[in-house]
DNA sequence: ACCTGAACACCGTTCAAGT
DNA sequence: ACCTGAACACCGTTCAAGT
């Protein structure tokens, strides 16, 4: 038999081809039918061949988070920090906005990648710079849900803490590369709570949230607010 | 061969029998876990048996669904409208803490099941009660997001709306039983939109709430809030 | 008419056999 | 040493054969 005659002589399988077919192919035709069979058929490749540059299907997707997480913008500089902020998590949609079934991956693994954390340190970086206390910007965070990755849900599913007991326990080479994350893990560890772990207290992050939106709402109900303005915020600060 | 000598004669299936089982048994062992197969299994009877209650798997997730959403307590009266709202939302979110599941289940559904349904209602009634337009509630509900429902995350993933030429296109019936909801619309219907199909402009909502939550930090980082005060909203309206 | 075993078209992943 | 076909233990669902 002559070897696969339509196909042209495939470039050789790489982890960034694997990876990024895998996003193509994910956009292309959804993320319930992405499977790794369908992958190795689309890279003109037998399955097995794909375990060389993934170690499974979770890893893949992890990669696959890796990909659309570094489409994010850079940080651009100047401006208040509300508008630096503002600006940035726009751009997260945006990014994740092209790829539908981001957002739900994301939230699926259980814990951030690397990019997703630098990302979230960089959110960090600049509320701590805009002069929120340590306390503010985590409880920030929070209400902040998964808005600070571009859409509306909680960054992670919420996942048993494997290890409650465990101190601030981000490794010295973890919180060299993301400052701002181990500065909150740390203030949160003395109530035995830990940022990148599950050890917060959902209860009191939900209702924090929801009562800052519950206020905002009869802020703009006594303004007689509507929507032609455009922006929630307009005349909310004298 | 006696027939399946463990097992007490089990009581004949039905739909509620089929759900309840579903759902205590994602409970238990994860809903990644749960299978047409292995919940028959838990039911001791042969995997088609369940077919004659649900038509397929999607079925019975929206009957698991419907089943954790009766949960809720129903709305208590009097107080102020935030008073209202706020005790409402946290019944729903503790309703949901029983099943970790619920709240990522409801998200995949492509549309809210009756039960779902109700419940939006009554938030969205008693907003109106409060006094909110229909314009600024329209906006509040989707800037509680999935928090309506107990959990920070969008209530429905995107999906592209279905006909989005069909105008307020909820059936009289529907409109009928879910006036509230029916209201929010036919107001926004006449932007080409709809609270209940995908044709809300999604950018707007998602700037509404961030800009809220952002002014709303901002306001607190003015006072010097620190977490001690346990409430967001303390102190926020003179 | 009702129920159900076998079958179909899939999965992710292991493993042993081929080169 | 590398690659890969076959196999394993699953899926949801169809369908025809049994009662």
């Amino acid at each position: 038999m002559t070897p696969r005659p339509e196909a042209a002589p495939r470039a050789p399988l790489s982890r960034d081809r694997v990876l990024s077919a895998a996003v193509e192919l994910a956009d292309g035709i959804g993320i319930e039918a992405l499977s790794m069979r369908r992958l190795a058929q689309e890279l003109g490749v037998v399955p097995m061949a794909l375990y060389k540059h993934v170690a499974n299907k979770e890893q893949l997707l992890d990669g696959m988070v890796e990909a659309v997480v570094s489409e994010i913008d850079p940080p651009a500089r100047g401006s208040d920090w509300q508008g630096a902020v503002r600006r940035r998590i726009l751009s997260a949609r945006a990014a994740l906005l092209g790829h539908p079934w981001a957002a739900q991956v994301i939230r699926s693994r259980s814990g951030p990648t690397p990019a997703v954390l630098a990302y979230l340190d960089s959110v960090i970086g600049m509320l701590r710079a805009g002069g929120l206390s340590v306390d503010l910007t985590h409880h920030a965070m929070h209400a902040l849900g998964g808005r600070v990755l571009g859409f509306t849900q909680e960054v992670f599913d919420a996942a048993p803490d494997p290890d409650p007991a465990a101190p601030a326990a981000m490794p010295a080479e973890a919180a060299a590369a993301y400052p701002h994350v181990a500065e909150l893990a740390m203030a949160a560890a003395h109530d035995g709570d830990s940022v990148v772990g599950g050890g917060c207290d959902d209860q009191f992050e939900f209702e924090f949230a929801l009562d800052l939106l519950l206020d905002g709402f009869e802020r703009l109900r006594r303004q007689g607010w509507s929507s032609g303005a455009r922006r929630a915020g307009d005349g909310l600060i004298a």
